[in-house]
DNA sequence: AAAAACGACAACCGCACACCA
DNA sequence: ATGGTGTGCGGTTGTCGTTTT
C-alpha cells in the first residue's frame, strides 16, 4: 500500500504531500535543480536542498536521486557478464548486502544490483535442489577436505609469496589507478598454487600485505587482515558453476 | 486483438547508526 | 546521558513497457 499516495492528492503521478513535499518521478527541471545544487554546495547537507535548490522535495528523496540517477559517474546500461559474476559471487559471500556488493562495481548503484538480483536470481535462489545448491554442497566438501590438508601443511611452512612479483603488479595497478575495479585481480604462482592477490586499500602497499585466495578455494589470510569481514575472505564460488569447476574468482578487496 | 503475466527500473519507507549540541 | 538531525541501507511497492496466452 502505497501511503504517499494516500495522504496526498495526484499531480498524475506526482504527488504533493500533505507537508508540501512532492513524490514520484522526477521531472527534467527537478533533477537540473539538483544537479546545480550539488555543483554549488556539493554532496551532502540533503536537507538543505528544498531551502536552498528551491526543490520541493524533502531530503531523503534527493539524496537518492543523485546518488541513483544523476551522478555522472554512474555506468549506464546493461549489466555485463562480468559484472553479473561479480554480483553472484558477492552476493554468495555477504549475502543481500547491497551496499558492499555496490562497492566492487564502479559506476553501479546498491539499487540497480539489488534489482538486478532480485529479478534475474531471487527465484532460482529460493530452489534449494537446482544444480546450484548441489554444485555448493560439492564445494563445501571439496573445500573442507583440503583445508584439512592444508593446515598441516601450512603448520609446517610459512607461506611465501614471490614479493617482486607481487610489487611488479601492483605497480602495475598504480599505473592504471585501477586498484579499486575487480577487474583483473592478478595472479601468482607460488609453488603447486595459482594464488589471487587482492590488493589492501591503504597507500602503503609494503605495509600492509596482501589476500591470498587459493584456485581450490583454501585460503591464508595474513596478518594485515585483522576483522572479521576480512577473514571472509576465504575463497569464492561461483553459483553459475554447476559443473563443480571451481575457479578463483575476480573479487575484490575492500572498497574503502 | 485484448487481457494477463512478467521484467526492469525508479522511488518510497522504516530502521539503524553516527554525530553533535 | 540524551534528544535531534543527517545519512545510509535493505526491503518493498508502483509504474510502465514487453511478452505471452
Amino acid at each position: 500500500m502505497y501511503l504517499g499516495m494516500m495522504a496526498g492528492h495526484h499531480m498524475g503521478w506526482g504527488i504533493i504531500e500533505e507537508e508540501g513535499w512532492r513524490k514520484g518521478p522526477w521531472t527534467a527541471e527537478e533533477d537540473g535543480l539538483l544537479i546545480e545544487y550539488v555543483k554549488l554546495h556539493g554532496e551532502g547537507r540533503w536537507n538543505s536542498v528544498a531551502r536552498l535548490a528551491g526543490l520541493k522535495r524533502n531530503g531523503k528523496s534527493c539524496r537518492l536521486r543523485w546518488v541513483n540517477y544523476l551522478r555522472p559517474e554512474l555506468k549506464r546500461g546493461q549489466i555485463t557478464p562480468h559484472e553479473e559474476s561479480i554480483i553472484l559471487e558477492l552476493h554468495a559471500r555477504w549475502g543481500n548486502r547491497w551496499s558492499t556488493i555496490a562497492r566492487s562495481l564502479p559506476g553501479r548503484t546498491d539499487n540497480e544490483i539489488k534489482n538486478y538480483w532480485r529479478t534475474h536470481f531471487k527465484k532460482k535462489a529460493k530452489v534449494p535442489s537446482d544444480a546450484s545448491e548441489k554444485a555448493k554442497n560439492r564445494f563445501l566438501r571439496r573445500k573442507q577436505f583440503h583445508n584439512q590438508q592444508h593446515q598441516q601443511q601450512q603448520q609446517q611452512q610459512h607461506l611465501q609469496v614471490n614479493q617482486e612479483e607481487v610489487k611488479r603488479i601492483m605497480a602495475l595497478l598504480d599505473e592504471n589507478n585501477d586498484t579499486k575495479i575487480p577487474c583483473f585481480w592478478p595472479q601468482v604462482k607460488q609453488g603447486m598454487e595459482t594464488i589471487s592477490i587482492y590488493p589492501h586499500h591503504t597507500t602503503d602497499h609494503q605495509e600492509q600485505g596482501f589476500y591470498y585466495s587459493m584456485l581450490n578455494g583454501n585460503v591464508s589470510v595474513p596478518e594485515a587482515s585483522n576483522n572479521e569481514e576480512n577473514f571472509l575472505w576465504d575463497g569464492l564460488w561461483n553459483l553459475n558453476d554447476v559443473h563443480g569447476n571451481f575457479s578463483s574468482t575476480c573479487a575484490t578487496g575492500k572498497a574503502s
